[in-house]
DNA sequence: AGGCCAATACTG
DNA sequence: CAGTAT
DNA sequence: GCCT
């Protein structure tokens, strides 16, 4: 195996230290991967105090470094049997040493990861001492030298939760949803004035639209109607049809004129015909007033709950109402997810504006920057678009010159405690895991009356300009890019812009498929450029858009450019 | 008949 | 895998 | 719902 320099950094307190062929082979593979090996405390702390700096990542406070990347390796389970049987091993000084402190991990840990290729979760590799009274004897046991190698339970399941045991309890509280009863309080509450504020359109200067505008109207509504629908073609046939309006040279007057139009056909020509006819659209009207429209609609804006669910719930339990969820839906059908939806439906379906999402990336920012100044937490998402008001808060993390994953994570690990040990995250969307890059979260400054939805993407720094325009948005932008992305035979993700290596291009022509039909694997693809956006745009033939010019409604605004 | 305004991550 | 999210 |  070639040194990883996987445990770069780490310090291995092996119990006990074995003397061992088989343990002096470990040992040196340990050590070809970047681990530093201790038999006891003294060694260890002799060291730690003379290379302090050396031992401790960057992105880390002293104490937590250690902490974080010190652990004890159990190389003989059986001749472990509590704590002062530990303690005899690592030859503790009469001064005491916090023994407790570090993580006591299983042999199967190193193995494990070493044959992943990647630092592991601890918390599946706990060690605990054999129970006297038996009582919480847990399944994997005994486990001695001789089966290290075998079975993996662990790494079939692996990929869960993280690290160290202070982290995993603040995320274990941060991904517990509320309980039904505290969901159903709140929401209950907060109903009243969600319905209150409830804005409706302004039907009176339709008159003085010309039949063009009038038909963009009442179609773009009707595109967000058969999205909710669970329609998302047909709503996409509607949204593409203005586009052409807003393209056609003249106004439609009649049917032929419409169908001359591309993208509209026998159907939505007769639709034109209506509303020029009628200045009415009735199949539209007929939706909007159906009452599952309306409560679909409201479904759909709980987090969690999409065109299927909210049909589901609107036919099989008969909701007609956000309260009526608490009567008719059986518990089981709330995902974690759900339940905060749920709970913070009032919260999450308000506009944030701009000024208080400015607050939030100074307070995050300023936690971060304690953290590690040289880290950059900059916003995102519709704010570095400069809308007025935002859905969420997108916070991009990254480190000049850094594409180590690991680091990544240990510092967005550390910024979400800190955040929540201030207070200010109050839940998340999912558990974190072992390699946190990405981090969905319900954030709360102290002075403000809402919890926002927030959300961390840490990027490494050789992506940074796909990450970026994949985050700056907006979502047609993004779409559209990476469709002009493929018809180059290029292909646009969340980390650049890649071409395709030529074995590609031989196996998509020989299985007679498109290259935008191949599946995405790293290695068939070369990147074309991640650090740079203008040059992304610039590749893709457009030219580049500030931000704030990425605001697009539909294609036609983007200048010059036609598929 | 089947693709289209993408590509990818996470839950259950 | 389907559903929802980004 | 349009287009190939």
């Amino acid at each position: 195996m070639e040194p990883s320099q996987l445990f770069k950094g780490y310090n291995f307190l092996l119990v006990p230290f074995l003397r061992t062929k088989l343990a002096s082979f470990r040992h040196n593979l340990y050590t070809k991967n970047g681990a530093t090996l201790y038999p006891t405390i003294n060694q260890f702390a002799k060291q730690v105090k003379k290379f302090n700096s050396e031992l401790i990542p960057d992105y880390y406070d002293s104490e937590e470094a250690l902490h974080y990347t010190t652990i004890i390796v159990v190389e003989d389970e059986e001749k472990l049997t509590d704590m002062t049987s530990l303690s005899s091993y690592l030859k503790v000084p009469k001064s005491g040493f916090p023994l407790d402190e570090y993580k006591v991990l299983r042999l199967a840990w190193v193995t494990d990861s070493l044959e992943e290729k990647k630092l592991l979760p601890y918390s599946k590799y706990l060690f605990s001492f054999p129970e006297q009274k038996g009582k919480v004897k847990r399944e994997r046991e005994s486990e001695s030298l001789s089966d290290v190698k075998e079975e993996k339970e662990p790494s079939k399941k692996r990929k869960r939760k993280s690290v160290d045991e202070e982290h995993s309890l603040i995320f274990e509280k941060l991904a517990s949803p509320p309980k039904i009863e505290d969901i159903k309080k709140k929401v209950l509450a907060d109903s009243e004035s969600l319905r209150a504020s409830t804005p409706e359109s302004d039907e009176e200067d339709l008159k003085n639209m010309s039949n063009n505008e009038l038909i963009i109207h009442y179609f773009s509504q009707m595109a967000k109607e058969r999205k909710v629908e669970g329609l998302q073609f047909k709503s996409l046939s509607y949204l593409r049809a203005i586009n052409a309006i807003k393209n056609a040279p003249k106004e439609i007057e009649c049917r032929e004129d419409a169908l001359s139009i591309p993208k509209i056909g026998k159907s939505l020509a007769d639709h034109c015909v209506e509303i020029i006819e009628t200045r009415k659209f009735g199949q539209l009207k007929r939706q909007q007033e159906s009452t599952e429209a309306h409560v679909m609609k409201e479904l759909q804006k709980i987090h969690g709950v999409g065109a299927v669910i909210s049909e589901k719930w609107f036919n099989h339990y008969g909701v007609r109402s956000i309260p009526d969820i608490f009567e008719k839906v059986p518990e089981s059908e709330f995902t974690d997810a759900i339940k905060l939806g749920l709970y913070y439906y009032y919260d999450w379906n308000q506009k944030i504006p701009r000024e208080e999402v400015t607050a939030h990336s100074e307070f995050v920012s300023d936690v971060g920057k304690k953290i590690d100044p040289k880290f950059i937490v900059q916003t995102v998402g519709s704010y570095r678009r400069e809308t007025k008001t935002c859905g969420d808060v997108d916070f991009f993390i990254m480190k000049e010159d850094c594409n180590d994953e690991t680091k990544l994570s240990q510092f967005l690990t550390t910024l979400v405690k800190e955040l929540f040990k201030s207070g200010y995250l109050k839940c998340s969307l999912f558990p974190a895991h072992d390699q946190l890059l990405k981090f969905l979260t319900g954030g709360q400054l102290t002075d403000k009356k809402f919890c926002r939805r927030v959300d961390f993407l840490a990027v490494k720094w050789k992506y940074r300009a796909g990450a970026l325009i994949y985050f700056t948005g907006n979502d047609i932008l993004n779409r559209y890019m990476r469709t002009l992305a493929n018809n180059k035979g290029l292909r646009l993700n969340n980390e650049g812009l890649f071409k395709p290596k030529r074995r590609v291009i031989d196996e998509a022509n020989k299985m007679g498929i498109r290259l935008s039909k191949m599946h995405f694997k790293e290695d068939d693809w070369t990147l074309v450029e991640g650090e740079d956006e203008e040059k992304i745009f610039n590749l893709l033939g457009l030219r580049y858009l500030e931000p704030k010019d990425r605001n697009i409604g539909n294609l036609s605004e983007i200048g010059g450019f036609r598929l």
